[in-house]
DNA sequence: GCAAATTAATGATTTATTCAAG
DNA sequence: CTTGAATAAATCATTAATTTGC
């Protein structure tokens, strides 16, 4: 019951419970515009958890922050536990000068992209401290994505447990 | 009279004269969005006149076609010699499958991306005919700056002359 | 119960807007 | 003020949920 063909292309990326919960931890933490840096770092330790590239965490936080401020201009009912919005204090659009882009993997391409350090304002911020729920649904996503496209393991041997904390710095 | 430092880092791409020629010459041929393999091509043909980069011809053409399209609607004269939009016949905006990005080399980042061929619906184009006016301004430009920022030469020696005619496909 | 058809989410691309260097 | 560069908003397209007919 192959759940995905073995030798089929990766069409898009579709990220395991374990990605978007790191991810939405991150969100919540006060992440809006990862640096790149911090971006592959999160994308090293999301391989973990199966295929990712760096292209697919910086997207993630440009849809998510785009449709979070979406969903709060429209009805809807009143913010459950609310949100951090991290820069929302104070310096509202004051001098960004950053620089960024991701690329096309759909033809097989390789993609870079850089972002520029910020200056001082960078404060170090714990993450990862998920040992929780590895479920066996990630183990299994995995091992099968690893060998569809080609995966490599980044930082851990398979499974994605004992993940050293992660350190970002948050702009 | 030194015009820019010399140990200094490239700040910003500025265009020669004969480069934003070039580039206005495929636009008004029609080109609203080259491929991957065309920028390329581009940058390398227009790197002759110049330090330039992919990214550089990549937003150029985006600019461009954005301020083009502004232009259009606010008040200003009438066209002088109208556009040629490319992909204005017919197909408004239908299927169109594409990837593309690039990023940003401030920090010194390499920059690569890709995007996806079309059907078939490509033509072939013939470019760089300019064999004109190689002026002697572009010609001092390349010398400067080919020592300040390192440009490599793609396909040719120095001077940019004896460019052999690229051909772009045209979407 | 299952698979084709339909809808809802959301990953990925394109366009529009803004910022700032020259 | 022009325009290269960066960001945000809008749009497209694909995949997962969900529904429906058998």
């Amino acid at each position: 019951m192959e759940a995905v063909p073995v030798g089929a292309k990766c069409e898009r990326w579709n990220p395991t419970a374990e990605q978007v919960k790191v991810l939405t931890n991150l969100f919540r933490s006060g992440l809006r515009t990862p640096t790149t840096h911090q971006i592959q770092m999160i994308s090293a330790h999301l391989g973990a958890f199966g295929k990712i590239e760096s292209k697919n965490v910086f997207y993630w936080f440009q849809n998510h922050k785009a449709r979070e401020r979406h969903n709060k201009k429209r009805r809807r009912g009143p913010p459950d536990d609310d949100d951090e919005d991290g820069t929302a204090a104070g310096d509202h659009r004051k001098s960004r000068t950053r620089c960024f882009r991701v690329g096309c993997s759909k033809g097989k391409q390789e993609v870079y992209w850089q972002r520029k350090e910020i200056r001082g304002e960078t404060e170090t911020l714990e993450l990862f401290p998920l040992k929780s729920s590895i479920s066996e649904e990630a183990d299994k996503v995995i091992t099968v994505r690893g060998e569809l496209c080609g995966r490599r393991a980044l930082y851990l041997d398979a499974a994605g447990r004992d993940l050293p904390p992660l350190d970002l710095r948050l702009s």
